[in-house]
DNA sequence: CTTTCATTTGGCATTTTCGCCAAATATTAC
DNA sequence: GTAATATTTGGCGAAAATGCCAAATGAAAG
């Protein structure tokens, strides 16, 4: 592996692994649907304000999502619409695995 | 966070963590190419024998890749043809980045 | 200015991941 | 059978991720 080339791995994975957790993952699929401020994801996910806190940072540092004050409250969305791609492409692994066949996303229904 | 949204959410993020690590990327591209053994993806990386065994194992248990038996050799292959359009939209999101602007896979040129 | 509410940051213990070495397994050659 | 080659597994120390608490910051209200 060129320097080039583990450069631009390392690179990939940081992504990959900032969405790489339950939390996160969930985050992204109810910011998906409209914004919501920490409070909010917080009591949905009924960890420590902080640690969700952190957890939106991570996706924030990625470029997953955005924040936007209002008062005092941080609102955050989804800046990255290609996510829903990713997430329908890990359910189609998901379902593959299931039915033990090779995997598409084109031919998962 | 119900019960069953924490199961779903555990299940995507462990499909993700085997696919966010920067030696598996590689793999995964790699194979995308061709079929390798073991020997030629460890000759590649440039790590132990043992640890890229361990990455292949990872990705094999999470279904992005299946492997072959042929004499004292085994060959890897892609399972899932549905892996390249992940990392475009990896590096989709990295370009939106560098750019500072909205990332959309379909604009991404 | 003090209080209150929303969020972030620092710190720390726990857990998980990583990567090497050594040993085990499997297959072919001698 | 033994030796050589290819891969996997077990183990262990080092590094990174996780999640809580407490403290700090920021903004609006009294």
């Amino acid at each position: 592996m060129s320097e080039n080339e583990r450069i631009k791995s390392t690179e990939r994975a940081k992504i990959l692994k900032a969405l790489a957790h339950p939390s996160r993952i969930f985050i992204i699929e109810r910011l998906n649907e409209k914004p919501y401020c920490v409070n909010e994801l917080t009591d949905m996910i009924g960890d420590d304000t902080s640690t969700v806190s952190k957890h939106l940072s991570v996706l924030k540092n990625a470029g997953f999502i955005e924040s936007r004050k209002e008062g005092k409250t941080v609102y955050y969305s989804v800046r990255c619409c290609c996510v829903s791609g990713f997430l329908d492409c890990v359910e189609s692994v998901i379902k593959s695995n299931s039915e033990k066949k090779i995997c598409c996303i084109s031919t998962a229904e």
